[in-house]
DNA sequence: ACTTGGCACTCCGTCCACGGGAGTGCCAAG
DNA sequence: CTTGGCACTCCCGTGGACGGAGTGCCAAGT
């Protein structure tokens, strides 16, 4: 049914409209690309294709344009990993470890993607439900208002102040600074939160009270956090790159942008940093993004995935290029993480 | 030259132009509004604010629009503060009262500004220049590695994790702690860098370079901090009331939405907070942007202005809304801050 | 059985001419 | 100084004509 010339022509086409984004027809099809038969040949492979719904014609007589199922079949199987050229992974290494602090992290990465795949991109903050507890610190402010800083094993650094009911010594915060340490470093956030329940009883009555107020902050900020919503956005001045049709590409795709929640539905769960997640057109869950196109992948230190990044663009882009860019910067940000 | 009658003209043409988003013709404007004359009386006066610069035609036989020198008049002269509504002063508040810490109150202001200017909102984040040191903290991550935790009085803590030539015991850190934060403490954070240099000297000799490290560390930090680049940018998808002259108007935004250098000019220098900073069209420095205006004005808790929030949108804006939308946004979140 | 050249057909996009409508400027009278 | 009248200008939407690109099908060739 679909022999290797139909494929290439399925190849073709992709490639054509992709570069003009402009439908293809039969005739420029054969002028561009060494397929070794007559447009009237093409012709006839292009009805089967359109027979099996791999491209359409967006009017009788105008040439084709792919489907999703189009794209689909193009990145599962014609598509051969396009490598970075060594200029540019040089670049992405050496912008990526001048960052000093995570926030610096995640904002030189989304810009990076930005920059190399020319289309938006986005990067979710490492999750901190998946990492470790590293460290608590207690800072009193004042006898009565302490400062709590959670330190996770991703880098990422939370702090809340809180009033306490109670005036406190330094002796009392050094005790609570060392039992809550002993109980959560180490153990994932979700443990820890059940972990440190236990903690309030061990104090003497009086304190009872203080410490049970620190606590609750504490398992606030940890469930806060694994929310999971903060990400960064970048490169939007590529929306232009969306096509001309602004009121049904680009104004769906602004508001969107403006709700991160659905922005994190459109990244997905974060899969293993050697896993790309293509989804193409209405394979995506939002009806009004039907011609947007989200590639994305999970990364974070070691094998595991904290978070995922990756693009959005439009259903007509780049396949190859985007993916291996993709792929490359959750590779390197992982590698970033891993050593600091 | 300018009788009162002529800017009763200009105002109502500036209001129904920005209503309507279309040139507005005599007519129409006697129609509109009770000016008590016919519609010739208004041509002649239309024909005198022409000449005067204030209004223009697209085309001959077009209706009238403002010019940038019109808007200018208006919001000058001719615009009466437009106090919002109670409800409106109480979702302000009770929305802005909600946030925990300061990435959060940031968020929630340019979501609040955002939504009732129906513009793209900017915030920048307190300017820790103008800001005082709070507290140093240190933690023993490893014997060999510390993180330094710099809180400061506008709420914001940086963090930072540095690598020491040797190991350090407990009592060096506290030690470390305690100094740093007498010498500090109170600061401006300006003061507070060259306060912190002296301090390596009165380490015995052993102790010296780890001493100087940490606060090599530590001024680095504030300087870093002190570019004040940090900004959150927020109603993007308002983008669309722009205008649908996307390559003229939207796509220069949005480049300049990536370039936060460029938006801090276009901020300006903070204002104090009761003062409104107005840019129209060309007064702006950017000539991409001569179709758009800038609304802005400075916060921060007590009277002084630590950073500047503010709106941009078409000059064709409501700017008596937008102004008292900016301004009590800023005076609520100077009051949360102050609180804080 | 597949490929190829030829040919008629379809449909889009553009250009152009046309007319209605909104608005102006000017003038003469009140 | 204001007002009604009037001729004029110019934009913009409508509708028909036309060229071009591309298709589908058929009959002939390999």
């Amino acid at each position: 049914m679909l022999d290797d010339r139909k494929l290439d022509v399925l190849r073709a086409i992709v490639e054509d409209y992709v570069a003009t984004q402009e439908p293809v027809g039969s005739k420029s099809l054969v002028d561009r690309h060494q397929l070794g038969v007559s447009p009237a040949t093409v012709r006839n492979d292009m009805a089967a294709l359109e027979d099996d719904g791999f491209i359409t014609q967006p009017h009788t007589s105008a040439g084709r344009i792919p489907t999703d199922k189009g794209y689909r079949l193009f990145v599962d199987k014609l598509t051969t990993v396009k490598p970075l050229t060594a200029a540019e992974k040089r670049a992405i290494s050496s912008f990526l470890e001048g960052a000093h602090d995570l926030d610096d992290v995640v904002q030189r990465t989304v810009r990076m993607l930005a920059q190399l795949t020319r289309q938006v991109a986005i990067v979710q903050y490492p999750s901190l439900s998946k990492s470790t507890v590293r460290h608590v610190e207690l800072v009193a402010l004042s006898p009565s208002r302490l400062l709590l800083v959670l330190i996770s094993s991703s880098g990422r650094v939370e702090q809340r102040v809180t009033e306490l009911p109670d005036a406190v010594d330094e002796a009392l915060v050094a005790d609570l600074r060392a039992r809550l340490n002993a109980a959560a470093v180490g153990q994932r956030l979700s443990e820890a939160s059940t972990r440190l329940v236990g903690v309030a009883d061990r104090f003497p009555p009086d304190d009872r009270s203080t410490a049970a107020r620190v606590i609750d902050t504490l398992v606030e900020m940890i469930s806060d956090e694994r929310s999971d919503d903060r990400l960064v956005i970048g490169g939007t001045n590529n929306l232009s790159r969306f096509g001309d049709d602004f009121e049904h590409s680009i104004k769906p795709m602004l508001e969107v942008l403006e709700e991160h929640v659905v922005l994190l539905k459109l990244l997905g769960e974060a899969s293993s940093p050697s896993m790309l997640t293509v989804r193409i057109g209405h394979e995506q869950p939002y009806q009004e993004l039907s011609s947007t196109s989200v590639v994305a992948t999970g990364y974070g230190p070691g094998a595991e995935a904290l978070a995922t990044l990756g693009i959005v663009g439009p259903t007509r882009m780049d396949y190859p290029g985007t993916m291996a860019a993709v792929r490359a910067v959750a590779r390197y940000v992982s590698n970033v993480l891993d050593d600091s």
